[in-house]
DNA sequence: TATTATTTGTCACCATAATGACATATAAAA
DNA sequence: TTTTATATGTCATTATGGTGACAAATAATA
């Protein structure tokens, strides 16, 4: 299955360069010139993957979409496109929920690149929640989790703890790679808190305790 | 195992701050401030797994180490910072090889994020490269390690150890060698209890004892 | 706002696994 | 056989993870 890219950038050369670069990789691609039509477009079309975003845009601006975007699909990514003297744009996008950045003039490969990258994330999502790994069903948009059928209530960090887990199912994360992605890189706190959080995660799992587990010297894992 | 990155970059101030937000992330991190240094380094540390280098640099400029580098080492993936001003150097250092290119300032988290999308790519060829030797599967990532399709558990120094063989499958490993690999340079200790480990590895490993060779008056080798 | 419940982080203690050293047995080489 | 090197079993020490208890922080409720 192709995936599909919104390209929103008014001028036609470009997009149109970014246009046949894409569905040589095969990708499917829509184009929208200005910002209202982007956000149109975005809101009538089903299944985009990810949107490129440029930011200078006539009627509306790429930062009022960009802001449009995530309030309503924070889960799709989108890469912001900048002309190279604008300099504290990135940084600002990045607050505003940008998931990547490029600035113009580029190599069309760093953006395929980091399409690749930020698509094989968002996929890997999807197929959590669609993945019923038959015993765990996550419903990351109504933030509940049940758990053979029947309802789990999980905190807020055993929820994001489950799916950091889940995301990197079968790889054995350090207690520091735990820490830095669920509670974030700013926090400085005892990696033992994290046996904690796994000994009440495992109680709210059961009969599936042993799913999640111990690496001995490195940290956890989840096996699904 | 952590992956080892080499930072060339002549402001303290910015190394540091790159290498204090890598060491959270559970990289291993080399720092060079100069041209020449960052050139002695990357050829006198084995496995590098990426370099970040800066292009306004002492001694040497970094076009010139990058084309010492994929001359070299092509498969080593290069991040290249470079002052935003610099217009035209993005292309050119792509012609050059470089991998990928992250402009200042910068936020930290898109450089972890491109980091981690080239090491993916990387880790997964080396992977699948030493994954299949008929008789025994390694799978780095989820830190298991399979003898005849059955997981057989080790603890974390066999681990190491056994990928050290592994990685030097064929060469006679001397005693002190294996210490200074597995356990660390800074570890001083009885260099007989290698045999010891060993032999709970043959054990282990049954009934492939036999593909861990004793090199009498040398060390051990793994047969593969 | 005051009160209560929930969530979260830390710590101390315990059980168990892992490790290193050593003594003894065994094997290889001279 | 003698010498030298390696293999193996055992044991004390150390490291690591599991867990319960508790206090602090936060959110929910009155």
């Amino acid at each position: 299955m192709k995936n599909k890219i919104l390209v929103i950038e008014d001028e036609k050369r470009m997009s149109n360069l970014i246009r046949d670069f894409l569905v040589r990789e095969n990708f499917e691609i829509l184009q929208a010139f200005d910002g209202d039509t982007g956000l149109d477009v975005f809101f009538d079309t089903p299944n985009i993957d990810l949107v490129i975003l440029d930011i200078n845009l006539p009627l509306r601006d790429g930062w009022s979409l960009l802001r449009d975007f995530k309030d309503n699909s924070p889960d799709i990514p989108i890469i912001m496109l900048t002309a190279r003297s604008q300099s504290s744009d990135e940084l600002f996008g990045f607050d505003l929920g940008a998931d990547d950045y490029v600035t113009k003039p580029f190599n069309m490969k760093i953006l395929i690149a980091r399409i690749q990258s930020l698509l094989n994330r968002s996929n890997k999502l999807k197929d959590i929640e669609k993945d019923s790994y038959n015993w765990i069903f996550l419903d990351t948009l109504a933030h509940k989790f049940y758990i053979d059928e029947k309802e789990v209530i999980l905190t807020p960090i055993e929820f994001d703890l489950l799916i950091y887990l889940l995301k990197n199912k079968n790889i054995a994360l350090s207690r520091e790679q735990i820490l830095n992605n669920v509670w974030g890189y700013d926090y400085y706190g005892d990696t033992r808190t994290i046996d904690t959080h796994i000994k009440r995660l495992r109680k709210k799992i059961e009969p599936y305790q042993d799913k999640i587990i111990t690496v001995r010297g490195i940290g956890y894992t989840i096996e699904v």
